[in-house]
DNA sequence: TTGAAAGCGCTACCAA
DNA sequence: TTGGTAGCGCTTTCAA
């Protein structure tokens, strides 16, 4: 900046005011700067300008997922993106693989960036840990799940429902014996789509049999184990309940090998690309990912604006889709 | 900063080596200002800090993307994040659309972040914009398409020998009326992938009938449209080669809605996930994304190590992933 | 409309 | 082992 003012034959803050589009620089003078800077190559210090500033934005947000190669994690990135592009704002991307050291080690090199906001699909179980940021202004929203010993904003869905959906989906086509395979049930959601399975099928009248439940299923892999095993049993389910994608596919992949697709029901939680192609087509109980994102930068972005009011909880209720797997009857 | 050192009753110099856990502080003095950083909440500013370390380190890298909500984009996303995690680097990821515009935009905007290195699949078709930047010692690192009118690191897929590879197979399956649906033509994968499956027919004395092609498609509705056309023909293909994995799933919509799945022959360019469990399983001409994202962040870490060697440029050959689409035979 | 000087939070350099 | 001072690139404040 120094050499753009001395090659412009101007002072510093001239150049500064040139740079930032202040208004009060005569057109004559702000042509000179601006050959000077094309001359040079100068490039301005974002970091510099904002460490100078008092209000420290760094038009840096950060966005940790739960991993950023999986679809719904991705996908609200971009939504997050498309809102945060039009007001130049970048996004620090991390995958936090439900590891709650990660998720702390990951905070905190974020904070040292100063990002402006934060968006988190927490993996740990409490967030104590952030009071005094919240409370210190950070811009915080939590997506998927409830933040826990702090207050703060959150675009959650409700699982609870969306597994009671399914219960009833499946009880309405005539199962009795229905599959549970679900994630680790020290995460938030799936310990809820557990508890809205069970629910839902009392309210049928029915209870779900434990030795058809398999949870902390971490991986497609595991899941097409899990129910391999499940369906080689002496009575085996006519019927399952996957709560997650990566578990449904796992469960498309065990009835495929043996041989059980137009046999065995199979509905699925959250939607993934594809679903609708698979012979027969994947029943799932859809989250509208698109919409959530929004949601998560609308919240996000007026938090950063400086909106101070109490924090809001959006719950987004998930629809079932019907698309043939999960029509099937018992045989 | 200044305050955690009047309560530690210490010089802000050696909090300042506390912090950055330089060597040469007594025990005592180091916990003296550990407690205070505790007290006050204390967090180092990394902008600051790089700031006046002249090696202007900010441990950020770019990462401009096609789309970071598809597979293969959020794939490389996640390699790459693998490997700057060990080194604390966190990454600020965009997606490009394939708009030139955005690409200079963002390229702008992470340049004036200083981070420390750039990925790009690019959007443009030269990138002489970047030269300066590059003979200024930027470490820019291309992935999937070369770089043209910059000379930097690359690590691309050999998509002339897939392509040929897809027409071989194809042929050697029986198949002489063979529809290519490609993206636009002005990206240079898609051109290769163009003219490679024109040089591998050529090798079976074949050539490729132009009213059989269709190019410039830019999503999975656009290729399903483009197919159901095409089939409608008096005399329509027997076998489809969908040259990017968006078009090839819109393929597998149209030849689902028209009851063809397992009459014409198709094979896809790039894996994705669940095309082993469509209905044939899809096969595919496989790019080992994780493979190409290990190289990249190979590449653009050894430059931002200081290597100065001159560019490498990484081609990895594809391979023929046979799952039953691509084995069906003329009708 | 333009400029000089001070200082954002931090670290390099040299001195104690 | 510890501390003072200068200054990274920029913007603020105030004066010209």
């Amino acid at each position: 900046m120094r050499d753009v003012a001395a090659l412009a034959g101007v002072s510093l803050k001239t150049v500064s005011r040139v740079v930032n589009n202040e208004a009060g620089v005569s057109p004559v003078v702000t042509a000179k700067v601006e050959r000077a800077v094309l001359q040079l190559g100068y490039r301005h210090n974002l970091a510099a300008s904002n460490l100078r500033r008092g209000d420290a934005r760094t038009s840096t947000v950060g966005a940790l997922l739960q991993d950023v190669s999986n679809s719904f994690s991705s996908s609200l990135l971009r939504a997050l993106e498309d809102a945060a592009h039009q007001r130049d704002v970048a996004i620090l991307a991390s995958s936090l693989d439900e590891e709650p050291s990660r998720e702390r080690t990951l905070v905190e090199s974020l904070l040292r960036r100063r990002v402006d906001g934060l968006l988190i699909m927490p993996a740990t179980e409490r967030q104590d840990y952030l009071v005094d940021e919240v409370r210190g202004g950070l811009p915080l929203v939590f997506v998927d799940r409830r933040p826990q010993g702090v207050d703060a904003d959150s675009v959650t869905v409700d699982n609870i429902s969306g597994a009671r959906q399914a219960a009833h989906h499946l009880v309405g086509q005539g199962h009795s014996r229905i599959a549970f395979l679900g994630d680790l049930t020290a995460i938030q959601t799936a310990a809820e789509r557990l508890s809205g399975f069970e629910s839902g099928l009392a309210e049928r009248d029915m209870v779900l049999d434990p030795r058809l439940v398999v949870t902390e299923i971490r991986s497609d892999a595991e899941a097409m184990a899990a129910l391999l095993e499940v369906l080689a049993r002496p009575s085996p389910p006519t019927a399952v309940f996957a709560a997650r994608n990566t578990v449904a596919i796992g469960a498309v992949r065990a009835l495929r090998h043996s041989g059980l697709s137009s046999k065995v029901a199979l509905v699925g939680f959250d939607d993934f690309p594809l679903a609708d192609v698979l012979e027969p087509g994947l029943t799932v109980v859809r989250q509208d990912v698109r919409r959530i994102g929004e949601e998560v930068a609308r919240l996000l972005f007026a938090r950063i604006d400086g909106d101070v009011s109490p924090p809001h909880h959006i719950v987004i209720t998930p629809e079932l889709v019907v698309r043939g797997s999960g029509e099937i009857r018992p045989q």
